[in-house]
DNA sequence: AATCCGGGGCT
DNA sequence: AGCCCAGGATT
């Protein structure tokens, strides 16, 4: 049930999480400095992205990627190499977009209002949020999954966090507990979240505010979020054709719609031509978080020249080999066929 | 307002 | 096997 948030305040909360986050704040490359451009690639690179499974893909990425202009005058598909494996491949298209924005709009410097960081391609609320709080004292608190589990937890409060309104809801939860330094706050919100309010076996023990956690105290933790919606993964099959002579292959780029968008991908089918020279084939299973894919993998050793340039030919194919397709992103299942081909 | 988009780790 | 994660774009 919501709570009676009437009276008393609750902005003792804030500054014990505020406290506890200057004793206990994670030491990550991106928490020392307040650099926009590294502010905000790091957001992107961390949706819906553990720590651990980004932090080396964000290093890499500053260190090829220095800066808004870098980024900007560099070309898609090394900015997509860079994410490869990472996931959700269209953070990395809106980020060279956006790069590209602010050097026609803002001259290449970081706008630092809020209204303006949203504007970039990629950016929504919590991204501007936490950019313009992080590095230019915005007041905004960056409301994400952690502010959701904290807040529903601190209050009991059942509001559906599938609920379409649920970031105003929750943005106003946290305006009551919010300190003044809102950029150190929302830092605190995500390591508490991460860290302590973990959204299985929570550390409620070691919680900064566990004083105040109305969940706590009734012994519900495991109650809230709530959460009603409930995705079901469906199947689908691909079928893919791995077409080599010489240790070379063939490659084309996916379309920036459906599934890993402008990744390489080999061909999808073969003339009838070809078919004599098809050696083996083997199933690949693969999840995808909405999709259990089940990839057939035709293995096809083209000893003809005749049918292995016609067919380059007419389908504007690329040819690759194990060496080139280092300089390409690949989604995770054919990446991992083309290591597994480097052994041979 | 509902649906889609990856990959990895935890339980 | 299901759930979660420093969300946003698209329809």
């Amino acid at each position: 049930m919501e709570q009676n948030r009437t009276s008393p305040d609750f902005r003792h909360i804030g500054n014990r999480l505020l406290e506890w986050y200057r004793n206990n704040a994670r030491d990550l490359p991106f928490r020392q400095t307040k650099d926009p451009y590294k502010i905000w690639i790091c957001e992107i690179v961390f949706q819906q992205t553990r720590i651990s499974q980004g932090l080396n893909h964000y290093n890499n990425f500053i260190k090829r990627f220095p800066d808004v202009k870098t980024l900007a005058e560099a070309e898609e598909n090394e900015v997509l190499l860079y994410w490869k494996g990472l996931g959700y491949y269209s953070r990395a298209i809106n980020i060279h977009t956006a790069a590209q924005q602010i050097m026609d709009d803002y001259q290449g410097i970081f706008p630092s209002q809020y209204e303006d960081i949203l504007k970039l391609k990629g950016v929504g609320k919590y991204t501007a949020a936490a950019v313009s709080s992080i590095c230019f004292g915005g007041k905004m608190p960056a409301v994400d999954g952690n502010f959701y589990r904290v807040l529903s937890r601190l209050f009991a409060d059942d509001f559906d966090v599938s609920n379409s309104r649920a970031f105003t809801y929750f943005s106003e939860l946290a305006a009551l507990i919010m300190p003044e330094n809102v950029g150190d706050f929302n830092q605190a919100m995500m390591d508490v979240g991460s860290e302590i309010c973990k959204p299985k076996n929570p550390l409620c023990g070691e919680c900064p505010v566990n004083d105040d956690c109305l969940a706590f105290s009734l012994q519900k933790t495991s109650d809230y979020p709530v959460k009603s919606k409930k995705v079901k993964a469906e199947d689908l099959a691909l079928t893919y054709y791995f077409v080599h002579r010489n240790g070379q292959f063939l490659i084309r780029q996916r379309k920036d719609d459906f599934i890993w968008k402008k990744l390489f991908e080999f061909p999808i089918s073969i003339p009838f031509e070809m078919e004599p020279f098809v050696t083996a084939s083997k199933t690949i299973s693969h999840k995808l978080t909405h999709k259990n894919l089940s990839i057939e993998m035709f293995n096809v050793e083209v000893t003809s020249e005749e049918v292995w340039n016609d067919f380059i030919t007419e389908n504007q194919y690329l040819i690759t080999d194990v060496e080139g397709s280092h300089e390409k992103s690949f989604p995770k299942p054919l990446e991992n066929y083309i290591q597994n081909t480097l052994k041979d």
